[in-house]
DNA sequence: CAGAAACGGGG
DNA sequence: GTGTACGTTTCTG
């Protein structure tokens, strides 16, 4: 099956991890959730006196301890692998733990449950997975909501299985409020209509007005829009459903007229209702089993623009200017009737198929960047680029046998955020029009340093080896032996970079083409991001002597390759941080 | 000028 | 949910 979201429940005080999928049969699709009983939670204790920890963690109770070797930075090392019961424990112990005297650190304490089983399984969303187990009755903590959703026990671990992009059902959704006095307020205004948009021939809006009109579904009220709306998506059954800024206010008032008008959106594949994750400053809506992404949070990612309405990303992609009411305005649009009202209803349409066709141009990359990070894509389309680098490491880590630091403190995060890297190099353009002009620049430049002088900060130094990389300005070493840890991850991603671009040249499918495509652009910006993530506040490998041994290095060669192409008669009129524009004269070569 | 508050998107 | 967090711009004292 296609693993397209994860969560575990509590039954009968132990965690039992859910594996929500799709299995593209012949004649029928099945919706699959597995149940796997056999994962538990573990912590890494690093101890200062290996005996006398062991006695104070058994003071605690904790009496699945595990001597293990690791590597921490590069360094091997002997650490409990402490087992622990649930979830849960883990934040009630993590206070006691620290304080006892012989543990020297705590790691991997606050990796979320699903993510470290995700990662230990080496398993991948939006990937193909082979589970092997029995068919089971539902339950009270999970029960089906349709006879085309299968429940199983999991018997041997769920294996990965290479695979192609998945081919997914996707829905795009959209509601207009009526709204005479400001911004919308779910506790007056109604909601007036639902776009709903598929791929697979659905395009409607459901609305209380618009009888016998050729796109509209007729309700009889505002809570038969909003039902009509929950059986839409039961019965399209769809892997993904995007919305634009639906995390802040579709689904948030979808919600509170629903709770008003009582309708239940139990739109869950278990039968659970849709709910809402508190993920810092902003909210996110989730549906169990369905993966609801938010693409005015990936856009904003993707694309570097003033503003990012839809009309505005949708200009920038496609070129083309969709309808635009007033936002202020469309209840006199809706009060007016005729021709007014029907205008609306188209703008309504508009908007739902500019935001399907937004997701259908995006998503492909973010399927494959949660592929390659190996967490959920509900998850990965609401992180940043630093967020998802820092989560395929944390699998790389595990790769590579090391524990991953934790993440800084506030005062750790106090202090980095003081601190900033000098950029790359820029010569400010020679004013005029400029002629007979040759541009060079370098491929990969920071990923290629990062490379080829080892920087990582499990090979930094200050001992007086002689087998080290001397960074320009700052005077940091990198020693050449043994590979960095990060060197390492992004020699691995460029070399599948580069198998992927041969494979894509030599392809003449251009389906495949474009898949490759998009995976190994995915890779690109992985690789890109890594360099940036050194200088990241909140990165767990965060590393400032490595971020400026980077763009040390960057600006002395690029102002090394501008003097020796000055020797061929190049002038250089432009500069920015790996690559330069110049004009060619034969006459200044000497 | 520093620190607090507001903003983004949505209708 | 192994919770608790964004980056930037504008306002306020």
């Amino acid at each position: 099956m296609i693993l397209l979201d994860i969560d575990y429940v509590t039954i009968k005080e132990k965690p039992v991890i859910r594996l929500f999928g799709r299995e593209q049969g012949s004649e029928d699709d099945k919706i699959i959730i597995a149940l796997d009983k056999s994962f538990k939670p573990y912590i890494y204790v690093i101890p200062s006196d290996l005996d006398l920890c062991r006695e104070q963690l058994q003071s605690l109770g904790l009496d699945n301890i595990e001597e293990i070797k690791r590597k921490d930075l590069g360094r091997d090392l002997n650490v409990f692998k402490v087992t622990l019961k649930h979830p849960q424990d883990v934040p009630r112990l993590r206070d006691d733990i620290w304080g006892l005297s012989e543990v020297k650190e705590i790691r991997e304490h606050d990796i979320p449950f699903y993510r470290r089983y995700l990662i230990d399984k080496g398993i991948f969303p939006m990937s193909e997975i082979k589970i092997k187990g029995d068919l089971i009755k539902s339950s009270s903590s999970v029960f089906s909501s349709s006879k085309n959703t299968q429940l199983m026990e999991i018997k041997n671990p769920p294996k990965h299985v290479e695979s192609d992009f998945p081919e997914l059902k996707i829905l795009s959704f959209d509601i207009e409020v009526r709204n005479p006095d400001g911004m919308p307020n779910a506790e007056k205004d109604e909601i007036i209509m639902i776009g709903i948009a598929g791929n697979m021939g659905l395009d409607k809006v459901i609305s209380t007005k618009g009888e016998d009109h050729q796109f509209v579904e007729k309700a009889a009220n505002e809570k038969e829009i909003l039902e009509k709306f929950v059986d839409t998506i039961k019965n399209y059954q769809p892997d993904l459903l995007v919305g634009y800024n639906s995390d802040n206010f579709d689904f948030p008032y979808i919600k509170d007229r629903a709770k008003l008008l009582g309708v239940k959106m139990d739109l869950g594949v278990d039968g659970s209702n849709l709910k809402f994750l508190r993920r810092g400053f902003a909210n996110s809506a989730s549906i169990k089993g369905i993966i609801h992404v938010d693409l005015y949070l990936v856009m904003r990612r993707y694309m570097h623009l003033d503003r990012y309405t839809l009309e505005r990303v949708y200009l920038e992609l496609f070129g083309e200017q969709k309808l635009d009411l007033p936002g202020d305005k469309l209840w006199k649009y809706w009060d007016a009737e005729g021709e007014s009202l029907e205008k609306l209803f188209y703008y309504a349409r508009e908007d739902v198929i500019a935001t399907y066709e937004i997701g259908e141009k995006i998503l492909p990359l973010n399927l494959e960047l949660s592929r390659i990070v190996g967490q959920p894509l509900f998850d990965l389309s609401r992180m940043t680029t630093g967020q998802q680098v820092e989560w395929f490491l944390i699998r790389k880590a595990h790769e590579f046998g090391e524990i991953a630091p934790n993440k800084p403190s506030h005062t750790q995060y106090s202090i980095r955020r003081g601190k900033s890297v000098e950029g790359g190099y820029v010569k400010e353009p020679e004013k005029g029009l400029h002629e007979n002009i040759v541009q060079f620049d370098f491929r990969s430049l920071y990923p290629s340093i990062i490379i080829s002088k080892n920087v990582s900060p499990d090979t930094l130094t200050d001992g007086e080896d002689l087998k080290v990389y001397l960074a320009p300005e700052s005077g940091y070493k990198f020693l050449k032996e043994p590979r960095g840890f990060i060197p390492s991850v992004i020699g691995q991603v460029l070399k599948e970079r580069s198998r992927l671009k041969y494979k894509m040249r030599d392809s003449d499918d251009l389906l495949e083409k474009k898949m490759l495509n998009v995976q190994q652009d995915a890779l690109k910006r992985l690789a890109n991001t890594m360099y940036g993530v050194y200088g990241y506040s909140r990165f767990r490998w965060y590393c400032l002597e490595c971020a400026e041994a980077i763009t040390a290095w960057g600006r002395d060669y690029i102002k090394k390759t501008m003097e020796e192409a000055k020797m061929f008669g190049f002038h250089s009129i432009y500069a920015d941080t790996d690559g330069f524009y110049a004009t060619y004269n034969p006459e200044y070569q000497n």
